[in-house]
DNA sequence: CACACATAGTGAACCATATACACAATTACT
DNA sequence: AGTAATTGTGTATATGGTTCACTATGTGTG
């Protein structure tokens, strides 16, 4: 039983957990939530969606969309307009607001990856990179192989700071 | 600017993304969910609570753990029982059941840890750490010093995979 | 003792994220 | 023409949260 590979585990979900709760600040500033922000992403790499399409890239349920885009259209963000050819289909768009929106997003996602990694040396960095990928592969392979539970109990420390033992 | 550096951030949500589901698809197996497995975590550290004490614990406010701990009750989780010496606070105690819950997560806690971690050199592992400390570090720098909005897009790709440039 | 004030839990109402199910309109296929 | 698939959405539900108001207590002060 190695303690640090717990430690690395705990310091990852710390890490989740306040970069999450800084995003979520940062965008509530702006009238945003997470969900609704990752919409405006999208729709900023590929122009103007389909809603079904958006449930497919977002990976959630047909009828949640139309809530976030419900919500955004209401906010000036986006704006729904009918397919040209089928007329069950609605078109998402950015509005200029949304378009801005998504691309300040695009821009204070860079300037964070150069605030939080910017100083660290290359090498630091890319051996870093390399155990979240390992992790990564690990992840997949162990939920895949039908044995056993999981990682129930993975996260507790959800608040940053928990138990590091 | 460094495109390791956004890799990097990426990979971080992407980890986060991808264990957090996998988490939370294993206690789902269990009959419980994020929050209520981070009370059973809590009171399985310091046996029997007071509200108070859990709301403080869990940084949530009050009213949310009267709601969290009405679901743990009605599932069997946890008992509800009066304060010895004061009448207006409640003591929540975990019954046996959650008990073994608790106990049994931080077991596959551990062991997810080992999974996913273990099979590491402990260089590699001290590394990985290391840099996860500089990032909460400069979180925690960024954050404070009231200069500009913070990392307002930092996580759009929360489905794993997403644009690593 | 009486009164003011703080504290503990909760009802009511609300928002965000997300799901399943049912259903009407429309399109595509036979 | 008729059936099957697709698209969006109404309704209901679960989870994670919050604020505000209110009751029941405890605590401290004059």
């Amino acid at each position: 039983m190695r303690a640090d590979a717990v430690a690395a585990l705990d310091k990852v979900f710390a890490l989740a957990a306040l970069l999450g709760k800084e995003m979520q600040e940062a965008l509530a500033e702006r009238g945003l939530t997470p969900a609704r922000a990752e919409v405006l992403f999208v729709l900023n790499q590929q122009d103007a969606m389909v809603q079904r399409q958006l449930s497919q890239v977002l990976r959630c349920t047909p009828r949640h969309v139309t809530a976030l885009i419900d919500a955004l259209e209401a906010d000036g963000w986006v704006t729904r307009s009918p397919h040209p050819t089928d007329r069950r289909a609605t078109l998402v768009t950015l509005t200029d607001k949304g378009t801005a929106a998504a691309k300040r997003m695009e821009h204070e996602r860079q300037q964070a990856a150069q605030t939080l990694f910017g100083d660290l040396p290359a090498t630091d960095l890319a051996g870093f990179v390399a155990v979240a990928d390992h992790v990564l592969r690990q992840v997949g392979a162990s939920s895949g192989d039908g044995a056993g539970p999981g990682p129930a109990g993975a996260a507790p420390p959800r608040r940053a700071g928990g138990p590091p033992g």
